[in-house]
Parts: structure tokens; sequence; C-alpha cells
DNA sequence: AATGAATGAGAATTCATTCAT
DNA sequence: TATGAATGAATTCTCATTCAT
């Protein structure tokens, strides 16, 4: 009947398996759930997607396009990281809360089940913010605004490791009870401390005139 | 054959569902796999624990043991957070160089797969350090050693955050991928440079005397 | 091969289930078994039945609606309770000749490990009969063709035993070597005798003018 | 500690097999637990028992040198048929009521898990009880006490299918549910009625002289 | 002699993938 | 082209039986 699968269909299915492998983990998914989910039969999914490697691939790469879409967005002034961080935090925050089975899914595929796409898939995902956090900070450095004896690469890493954190502890279970351990709330009921205090936590590494 | 058990034994099987977990998570770890690996029969495993779930959390509790009793080992001055910090962070690299199966099994709870266990594992993991990190950096508050404007939770919070991903960092392929992004080398590598840059990171927002 | 299943293979799996479950039991009897004597794969099984316990009742059903066919194929004029019988007893005889499996699934049962089902099955196959049965008689009570002292009910379940009895006998093994210690023969050789002593056995019980 | 098993402790493992054997099954019953319910372990069970056929015969055995015992007690004029059909009744009544799980033991054999064990067992158990029915009803109708025209040996046959039935519907849960539909109630409750109507759906075979 | 831990074959069930319709 | 029924390898778990202690 259908001619050929409409790009929003496309959408649906793939909205489909991101939910699914941010639910259940990739193992853990069926196709025939995910066909069932997306109101097509498995025959099409395995017509577009080679196997389920390949599906959860796609899935992977269309959550990270929107990711890298709401990235792009944000507007800042070239010489002030500490308003970068800000922007990126709140712009975190609220794709988490928008799309929290898009960073569940990418929780996943940092387990041991999905060990087999490390390789490309920490390249892909990672690369683009590693390059950029690691620019940002390095102009900074340039610009003084980073304390002259901190590496720019490694606080790019340590940048990038709380905002892999933030993610996780508004879209995963287990890190979000553990957040309920240290501040006896969710997330979601403490988003501007959360933004603040780890704002404050990073700027004492800045040299900012205030 | 019919060998008794001995504790050495036992501690072994263990061992070998630790890496199991840790090498394919809970999931894609089969019981029969684990008996082969610690050379046993499939029947001991259901002998010794109930069902492969059970397992899992008595695996997860052995490895939980290993470390607190390595953290628990760390001696410092109490009023001297940094100090604190610095000998945590050393602990906690020998521990992934020499136990990374227990880092990964760890990580691995925190999938989705391991989701029904998060309410348990969660407080009773992550219970201990909350506990000890709050009380060390709201005793720094108190000491003035931390500055005043900063919520000693919040911080705990975003310090547990740092040595979590430095674990994972150290043990699980998709963040040792990721670091090189940002070094360029192995994290076993980058030893000094890591735990000096991370204590850097953090000492800024204490208010050391030097 | 993938052979889509026709009306007819779906009887042929019933079949089969009936086949294994009355030579075996229910319990000895394995789902893999099952789909290899019907020529199918086990999947097959689980999509059309949820499970092993709803597979039987399928087949325990087929086989009851086979032998309520049989049944209600008796043709007897009204008010002649021995006639009844009589065709009764020989149909009961055919169908037993012609599906011993059925049977000897109808007696796994009554066994403990089919206890589970007791309540609705005792229900759903006893009913039809416990109710046809105590009418028949009760009404020959009326008539007068039953003597005044009798107990329809209890009279109707008496002769209900003296029925299955008689299936179990041409149908199980035990009861076929039981028979054999009666009269030293098989129940098939003894047909006509079997049919009329048991004929003459209820007939004493009747008030017929011959 | 245990020296040799002392008579009443081998009674005791016994009695646990016929419940277990009862309850669940031959093939549902496990060695391991029969071992805890007697107090023993598996490999004293093994001693004794070459396997679990062995002890399963074993159990059939010492239950059916209870029943022998039970219906050689039973005192009757010789000449009388009906008599001793009372007495005999109304033995295996108590018999049911004092160990139903011998009755649901007996039951169990006649069961395809069982089949292997058809012709030994059927010789063993039946054998008795079809010559001691067979031979009082041959004498019964050399004296003129059975209707001429009845072959004894069928005769018997049938009033044994009915004292089988009978032992059932006391102690099996398909058997006792299905009284219910005849009857309304439990066999406890009607057991007069059901020794009676019994007695007399008998009596009119027989010519005694009232 | 008694114990009960260890063995391992076997059963129910699931699901990625194929291919007849 | 789209469908979804069919396949069957793989997984969890049980239990009769053995044999080291």
């Amino acid at each position: 009947m259908l001619k050929r699968l409409t790009e929003q269909k496309l959408e649906e299915i793939l909205e489909a398996g991101i939910s699914e492998f941010g639910e259940r983990g990739l193992e853990q998914t069926s196709m025939n759930r995910i066909a069932a989910r997306a109101e097509i039969s498995v025959g099409v999914l395995y017509k577009y997607y080679e196997n389920k490697d390949f599906f959860f691939l796609a899935c992977v790469r269309k959550s990270l396009g929107e990711l890298e879409k709401a990235l792009s967005e944000i507007e800042h002034e070239e010489d002030n990281p500490l308003q970068y961080a800000e922007r990126l935090i709140s712009t975190l925050q609220k794709h988490c809360q928008e799309h929290p089975s898009h960073i569940r899914m990418y929780h996943e595929l940092t387990c041991a089940g999905s060990g087999r796409f490390s390789p490309i898939l920490a390249q892909e995902i990672e690369g683009m913010t590693a390059h950029l956090y690691s620019a940002v900070f390095e102009k900074a450095r340039c610009n003084e605004m980073l304390r002259p004896d901190t590496d720019p690469q490694l606080f790019a890493f340590f940048f990038d490791n709380l905002l892999m954190m933030l993610q996780f502890t508004y879209c995963c279970s287990y890190y979000r009870e553990r957040f309920r351990l240290y501040y006896n709330t969710t997330p979601e009921n403490a988003d501007v401390q959360i933004r603040n205090e780890l704002l404050k936590f990073l700027k004492h590494s800045f040299t900012l005139k205030e």
C-alpha cells in the first residue's frame, strides 16, 4: 500500500527505536516490538536497515543530529566562556527534559552491550564536542580568561564529563536515584540550583572580571 | 570430578561473573558462560544463587565491598579536603587499573538492562559515597576551607560525578576512546596529568592557604 | 522453507499435541518434541499458543469438541434410556478405537500433573455429560422407567463412572492390562460382550417392559 | 551417625514418597524433595533404592500392602455378595479418608508417565482384586445369587470399575470437582448416600431374597 | 555408613532474521 | 513493495544421580 516511507514515517520509526533502545537497552529491545510501536511491519524495518545494529546506529545518528542542532544554536560572545557554559547547560537541561529517551539511548551506547560500536561512535559523537570545548578553552587561555596553569584539553575533558553526568542525571533512572541521595529531590526541581552551582564550580577556574 | 567448592573457588566464581558482566553486560552474559569461565557447572551457580539476578547482585556487592575497603584505607588530615581528594583520586586510579572489570560492571548497573535494580543499588552503592563526600565538604565549609557561597551537597555531587567519569574513563571502552579524543593517549599514560589537573580544577573552589 | 500454516496443518499440530500428551503426559511432553512431531518449529507453537499450558488446553478443547460432536449425533427415542445407553456405549467404543490418544489425554488431565486445571476442566468437560445424564435419568424416573427408589443424580454419576472406565479400558495401557486380568483378551476383541454385559448390568435398574 | 535405618524411619521415608508422588505425580516429584520431607539425605535414598523408579515401586508396594491388609480384614458370610459389597465399600470409604495420598499415588500409576510400569503393576495390584471379585461372583452365580444370564468375569470387572472410581472420587482433585457437578457436595458429606445408592445399583443384578 | 554439594543433560521460551504471499 | 508468519539457535533454570568428604 505504502508506496514509499514518507519522511515523517521515517522519523516516527527512528523515534520509536530511540524510545525502545532508551527504555530497554540495545539487547533487550526487540525489532518486532519497535515495528509494532511504529505501526509498521518488521519487513519494512529490514528493508531500510540491514539489521538491528544498523538500525541502532541510525537511531543514534538521528539523535545526535538533533543534539548538534540544539548546541549549534547557542549564541554567545566569543570571549566569554562562562556565558557560553551557562547557555550550554541551559540548553542541555532543556534538551534532557524534552528528549529523555535520546539521552538514555546515548547512555546505552556507552555500555558493554554496545561495545562493538565504541570506536566508531565515540569518535562520531564525542569528536564534535571534544573539538568544540577544547577550542573554546584554548582560546580562553590565550585570552587569559582561563588560569594560566590550566591544561585546556583536560579542562575541556572534565567540563564535558560534568555535562555528560548532568544529562544522565536528568534521564537515567540509576542516576536520578543517585541525585536524590545528594539533594533529596528530582533534578527537574533543582534546575536552577544545579545550573548555578555548576557554574560556580567552574567559575573559579576562570579569571573573569565580574 | 565432583570437587567441593573452596572458599577461594567461590571468590573465583564471583570474579568470573564480574568479568563477564563487565564485558558483556547483564543481559548478554549467560550463566552457562560464567560457569564455563569459572570451570564449574551451572548447577553450582544455581545452588549458591537463586537466579541470575541474585548472582548479579552478589557480584555487585562483592565488588562494592572491595571498593569500600580501598576507600576506607585512605588516611588524611581531617581539615584538608584537597589532600583527601588527592589520595582518593590516586586510590581510584590504582583501583581502576587493578580491577577494571569491577568498574565496568559498576557502569553496567547504571544501564537500562539493570534498571530494575536502580532503586536498591543506587542507594546501596552511592549512599556511602554521597554521605561521605557531603560530610567532608560540609565540614570543609564550616572550617572555611570551601568558598562560603558553595552548596556543599551539590559540590559533593559534582565532585563525585568527576570521580565516576574518571573511573569509567579508565575502564570502559567507549570512555577510553573518548578520552583519546581529548588527550590523544590512554588514561594510564596520563595518570599524573589527570590527577593534577583534576585537583587544580577543584582547588579553586577551596580557600586553602598554600 | 517458511511454509504458511494451513488450516489443516493447524489441526495436525493439535493432533500431534494430543498424541504426545496422551503418550507421555503433560509434564513429560516437550514443546520441541511436539514441534518436531508436527514438523514445524517451536516458534510457531509459541506464536499460536502463549505457553505450554495454553497449548495443552487447546488440545483438550479440540478433543472435547470432537467427542461432543460424536455424542450429539446419537439419535434415540426420548423415553427409552436403555436404548440411549446402548447407542452411547457403541459410540464411545467406536470413538475409543478411532481416537485413542484423545482418551489418553483425557485421562492425563485427571492426574496430579494437570491438577492446576482441575477446576476449569472438570467443569468444562464433565459439566456437559453430568447435565445430560442427570436429565436423562431424572426424566426416566418421572416416566417410571427407573426404579422409584433410585436417586437419578447418583445413578447418572455411577453410569458415567462406568463409561469413563470403559474409555480408559480401551485406551490406557494400565487399564488394558487390567482388563486382560478379568477377561484374558483385549477390549477390542470383546466389544460386543462388554457392551451387552454392561447393558445387562444397567438394565435391572430400569423397569422396562421388554 | 545412623547405624541403620530403623523400621520406623523406613516407613517414614516411604510415606514421604507416597505423599509427594500423590501430590505431584511421578515426574514432578523430586528425590531431593522427598529426602528433605523425610529428613534424610538423598544419599540414603539412593543407598536403599537404586533409582527413582525403584523407589516409586517400593512406595506403591508399601501402599498396596496396606490396602490388601484392610481388604483382607473384611468379614462376611460366604454366600452373601451384597453384604460383602457393602463392607468392601465401607472399608474403601474409610481407607480413602485415612490415606488419600495412597489412592492418589495409585491413580498416578495409571497415567502415561508411569506407563513403563503398567505390565508389572497392573498384574501386581489388580491381580489380587481381579481374582477375588471374579471368585466371589462366580460363586454367587453358582449359588444362584447372581442372575443366571450374567457373565461373572465382566460383572466383577464393572464392579471393580465402580470401586476404582469411588476411590478416585474421594481422593483426586479432578474427580472431586466432577462429583460436585453431580451431587453438589464433597464425597465425604455424601458417604452414606453414595454407599446406599451404589448398593442399590448393584442389588438388582443379584437375586437375593430379602 | 551418611551426607549433601556438584554435575550436566534437557525443558520452556524468546527473538533476530528470512522469505512466501 | 509490504507483510508478518515461520525458523531455530540460544538462554535460563531444574533435578536425577554421583561421589568426595
